[in-house]
DNA sequence: TGTACATCAGTGAACGCGCGTTCACTGATGTAC
DNA sequence: TGTACATCAGTGAACGCGCGTTCACTGATGTAC
């Protein structure tokens, strides 16, 4: 049982992500419904009953793909949240997260839709895929839950809305209090607020990517930067 | 060439909505790309070849399914605001419209797929379904400037965001001024915020629908009733 | 009203294709002594 | 270091299936005289 690992396990290694990739880019021709085992084997250059020494089926691949652009997604906006210096400045820091969400989603729109498009019918995520899919989330919350304890925000709108809000998102905001900020008076309308930023981000690429806009927006960079600027606003940024 | 119409255009026609209704309920199991001819022909009782007597190709049953959803949508919401008595009440028309269409939604969640999920690779939808696809918005858009041309509303959020709304609506503006609206100080902050709240509307439905707020959510009537009544007031819509 | 012809809906066979998964096999790599 | 055995990656054939589309056909419906 040694350290190093054998030729055997790096090959095993190398191919299962060598395999993994051609699914991948099978996704821009297919959609994940129709994702072809066999063509991703004849890519690989392996015969399609050799994929079964790797993934046990094709629902264990689409698990791994979906688990993998996840990651990669929030990898991404984590990374953008960590680059900024000024710890304090929350305006900033919520500013590189949408924009590098959506520069990842520009780059990866197959992966995007995979895992913001339609469900894959008769194909149920399994529970691995919640980790890696809240990564996006729990940092925006993270950000402005932060900038509202350091007290550098305006009040947020007046809740002018129906009451029950706690009820509506008391999943969320309990997840918030377990996050470790223990109270704030106005929590519930923080956490609504996020969520519904959060919402309206990943809205706006859906549609950007998947051509609702047409017609309506004329400069996609411009559009998404006045979007991003409101949200942040309505959550109490201050500019 | 009589004006009543024979058995047979009778018949035809009734054929031809039966094989649109065998179709729909056919995305319940398989999803657009991966729609079955052969299942459909089944489903109605006939050879697959039969098809082909009322619908050239796959595709094009397939721009057929789009255009019926989209317009019975847009009928839906169009309905809702046509119901209510009171014209200058907008907030209500507003919400009509919004509960109209999460209604249709929800009870339509594969054909809320086909239109709003990923689209199908290699499919372009033709031009058709262009108009069916604009009825939603363009009555948001209706409402919300009927609202603020009656006076009936308070200041927009100033418009703290970076310059060049204009620019990146451009398409949106003209087309409003286009709908018989002339002239209106804040015409480019009212079109964005539109088309912003209309992303978000149904960046929740998607997210609603597709389970990304699972965890998050716990009472989605409420939630929704709370992102639409906060939509209203960012509009400038009074409570 | 009746007949002759044209139109068209639906049939069934066929074309050429791709799919997921299983299975017995071979040959190379790894392990124990 | 060398040998015997176990593990495992990859092969190729096969199973049973479904797909979109074409085509020559039949029989019913519609039209013109």
């Amino acid at each position: 049982m040694p350290a190093s690992k054998t030729a055997r396990q790096r090959a095993r290694e190398d191919i299962t992500a060598e395999i993994l990739a051609a699914a991948r880019a099978r996704l821009a021709e297919a959609g994940p419904g129709e994702l072809s085992l066999r063509a991703v084997a004849r890519d690989v250059g392996m015969v399609s009953s050799a994929v079964y020494r790797y993934y046990p089926s094709r629902n264990d691949l689409l698990t791994a793909l979906l688990i993998a652009a996840y990651d990669e997604l929030g990898e991404a906006a984590e990374a953008a949240d960590d680059a900024v210096d000024d710890r304090d400045d929350h305006l900033g820091r919520w500013t590189a997260v949408c924009v590098a969400t959506r520069a990842w989603s520009l780059t990866h729109p197959y992966d995007y839709a995979l895992l913001y498009g339609s469900p894959v019918p008769g194909y149920a995520a399994p529970q691995d895929t919640v980790g890696p899919a809240t990564r996006v989330i729990v940092r925006l919350v993270t950000i402005i839950v932060a900038a509202h304890q350091a007290g550098a925000t305006s009040p947020v709108a007046p809740s002018i809305a129906p009451a029950g809000v706690e009820d509506a998102v008391a999943d969320a905001i309990e997840f918030v209090r377990v996050l470790g900020n223990p109270e704030h008076a106005d929590l519930p309308e923080i956490t609504t607020r996020t969520i519904m930023a959060w919402t309206t981000i990943f809205g706006t690429l859906s549609f950007e990517l998947f051509g609702h806009l047409v017609g309506s927006v004329s400069d996609y960079d411009a559009y998404f930067a006045q979007v991003i600027s409101r949200l942040a606003a309505d959550l109490g940024l201050p500019a």
